[in-house]
Order: structure tokens, then C-alpha cells, then sequence
DNA sequence: ACTACCATACTTGTATGGTAGTATGGAACT
DNA sequence: AGTTCCATACTACCATACAAGTATGGTAGT
């Protein structure tokens, strides 16, 4: 997972801030759940302010809903939004894995082959939240590759609807091992200079990693906007 | 400008973000300007409590840096995010228009041309500053009529990073009359459903939008990273 | 039984005082 | 003259008190 930097990390409110948002898009704290300034602040033990703060970021990024004198509440799952995350990930990432084929620093194509290894180990070990991570990892480092980090930083922003609803599917069926082939094919791919077999694979890639999002909807009605 | 309707449109909080905001994409705050809790409170005559949380929502945007105990500043101009701006916008706009091409609503097709209008009394009367909101509203109109807006949302926090770079052009070669046309352009193969032409425009037509940053860095170094 | 009203206990929004860290300029010392 | 040190005046950060709007449950009146 991300974390982004903007506030100096070690302040109070930027713990606040990622401690909750972790919560949020693990899920931990469900689509719907009450949150108050006060509560969140009794049980963080700092005053309201901090928490304010980040109230007010996760707003920013739709993670929770501010209802003035009336209470503040997780974001409901917002199919457009999660649709529109899966659009813009779909562009963005074909153009970067064309990107990463015309050149791309050695050094990040090991990170690529360990980050691969690791997943390997994830899927023997059935560990399915670091299979998660590692997914995440390996899609973060193409775009350090192409030196358009600022460009995964505000996709995460979208991208953070998309996790919550791939967060229920994770419970469902993985298929982890057909997306490690993938990785490695994009990876191979990569290597040959091969833009359109790279584009390709990424496509059906991440046409896999979206979730049947009309069942999780009749699964979780209460999840989603 | 769009505004985003996070924070309750009415609150102090809300309106110092705003005003901030546009003065700094406007340049009005140049950056690398000084800017401070109190003093902005005053100026503004709210608490610094609202002062705060604008800095807490700019500073999310990389419009404002804080560096604790120190002071705040408007960021400077990062090269690397105006250009990666431009690579996401024409990533997008391109996959954007080419679902216009298959299918757009006539009402926003409406929009477009009243907008292609506007366009052309504003060149004639050559103001400038209306003549460039117009071309974002133009944009918007697109990524609204393929649902797409909150693609359109996210893409303008890195776009305030681009738009401040096109301030500084303004003054110098505006070309309107030919991005005019190249609107024009894009609208006709719309209606023709004639994808690739109107992707092909696109290309050229973001590609003259962005200026020649070294030209604007070394003409005001003192704004750029 | 039903309705209108109101006290009360919430909520977020705002103001303000205090704390700790940082830059700066001048005084004292070498 | 040059260097060190420290008082002072900033800064962002945090805690707390108050203001204002909202939901709710009980009560009085019909």
C-alpha cells in the first residue's frame, strides 16, 4: 500500500490519516460505518483537530462523506467510480507497458523478477493478502520504470475504490496463479521489445483483476451506493 | 474552473481552499510565495482553524508545501508533473474521444457546439482568459457526455500543475484560432463516429497545448523545481 | 391513541491559547 | 574582524472551548 507523504509523516494527523484509510480500503472499517470526530479521537487518544484533518483528506479522495451537523460515515461503494478506476487503469497501463518496452532500467526489471519470485513464494503459501500487495507492487514499479510515478499516485486515488471492491471478490476466487502468468508474460515482454503482446497481455490482464461487480453488489447490497 | 464539492461549498474552510486555489493556478500566488496560517486568516478574517484545512487539502494537491515549524509555501512548478500531465491527459482524452466517436448524447453534443460558439466570440474579442476556460469546459463536456467525470476530477489535480505552465504561455502565443478549429475538428468526427480521426486530432491538438517548458523555465527560473 | 412540542444529547464547524521547533539578528567573546 | 551564543519572533501543530445545526425520545395536550 501507498502512502503518500504530503503531511509530515510522524504527525499525529497524518497517522490518523493512514491508519483509517488502510481501515477503509481493507475494509476493516465497512462501506456505511459511522465515524465521529470524537470517537475517532478518543480512540487514536489525540484531540479532534488531527482527526479533522484527516477527515478532511479522506473526503478529498471519497473515501468517507462529511454531513455537516450530522455525522460522517465510510463512502459506499460507487460502481461508476470502481467502473471508471478500471477504465482509467486499463489506458494509463497500456500506455506504460508500450512505454516500458521502448526502455526500461535494468534495475527495475530486477525489482520486476524479484517481485515475481515473491509472488511465486505467496501462491505456494496461499497467502492471499501478500499475493495482494505484491500485485500492487509489481504494477507500481512499471510506472517507476517510466518515470511516471505522479501518474500512479493519483491513479491510486481511483484506484482505492477499485481495492475495496476487489477486497470482497479476495474471499471469492483469487485465480492468483493465472495473474502471476500474466506478470510474467508482461514481463517477457518486455524484454523482447514486444509492445503489442505487452499491451495485449496487460489488457486481458486487467480486464481479470476487475470483479464481477453486478454479484458483489447482490452479495453486499448494503456496501454500495 | 470546476469546483469540487467535498467540503461543504458554504463553510470558511471551504471558500479559503477555493479562493486559494484559484490564485494559485492563476499565478496570482506565484509560486514559491510565502504563505502563513495567520496571515492568511486575517486576510481572509476566519480562524486559522479553516486556514488549516485548506493548507491540509492543497498540501494533498503538491499546489502548496508545508514544512513543519518552518512555514508554508505555493509549490513551485515541478517540470516532471506538468509533463506527466500531459502524458495521462492525452492517454485519456484519447480513449475519451474515441468512446465519443461510438456513442455520445445529442443534449451534450448541444453543449459542445454552444461551447464552439462562445469560442469564437471570444477570439474575436481576444480574451484570452475566458477563451481558456472555455477549451477545459470544452474537455469536460466530453468526459461528461462518456461518463467519465470522475476520470475528468482526478485528471485535474495533475492538470493544475499543467495549467499553471499554460498561464505563464498565455501571455505569449495563445494560437487560439487554431485550437478553435482543432475543437471543430474533434467535434465533426463525433458525429461522423470516425474514431480514428478524431483520436488523431486529439493527439496534435493536446500536443500544442503544452508549451515548451524549457522555454518558460528559462524565461522565469525562479517559479520552476 | 395520536400529535405537536421541546429538552437533550449528539454531530460538525469555528475560534483561540499554548507548545515545540526553527530562523534570525545582535551581543559578547576570542 | 570573525565566531559563538542566545533572546526573540516567527512557524506549524495540537488541545480545548464554544457555536450552531440535527436527530431523538419523552411529555403534555388534544
Amino acid at each position: 500500500m501507498v502512502e503518500s507523504l504530503r503531511l509530515q509523516p510522524g504527525s499525529a494527523g497524518h497517522i490518523v490519516y493512514s491508519q483509517l484509510k488502510q481501515q477503509i480500503v481493507s475494509l476493516e472499517l465497512p462501506p456505511g460505518t459511522a465515524l465521529s470526530e470524537k470517537e475517532v479521537s478518543l480512540s487514536f487518544e489525540v484531540s479532534r483537530t488531527p482527526v479533522r484533518e484527516s477527515f478532511v483528506r479522506l473526503a478529498q479522495e471519497d473515501l468517507v462523506v462529511v454531513l455537516p451537523q450530522r455525522g460522517t460515515r465510510v463512502s459506499l461503494i460507487d460502481s461508476e467510480l470502481v467502473e471508471e478506476a478500471r477504465f482509467m487503469r486499463e489506458q494509463l497501463e497500456k500506455a506504460v507497458v508500450r512505454l516500458a518496452c521502448e526502455s526500461f532500467p535494468e534495475d527495475k526489471l530486477l525489482e520486476l523478477e524479484r517481485n515475481l519470485s515473491e509472488q511465486s513464494e505467496s501462491i505456494e503459501k496461499h497467502d492471499g493478502k501478500h499475493m495482494f500487495e505484491l500485485d500492487e507492487t509489481f504494477h507500481r514499479i512499471l510506472f517507476e520504470g517510466c518515470r511516471k510515478v505522479g501518474t500512479w499516485n493519483v491513479l491510486q486515488q481511483m484506484n482505492a475504490h477499485l481495492n475495496r471492491s476487489r477486497m470482497l471478490w479476495l474471499s471469492a476466487d483469487p485465480n492468483w496463479t493465472n495473474l502471476y502468468e500474466q506478470h510474467r508474460e508482461i514481463v517477457d515482454a518486455i524484454r523482447r521489445h514486444d509492445a503489442d503482446h505487452a499491451e495485449r497481455e496487460m489488457q486481458e490482464h486487467l480486464s481479470l483483476i476487475i470483479s464481477n461487480l453486478a454479484v458483489l453488489k447482490e452479495k453486499h447490497p448494503d456496501y454500495f451506493k
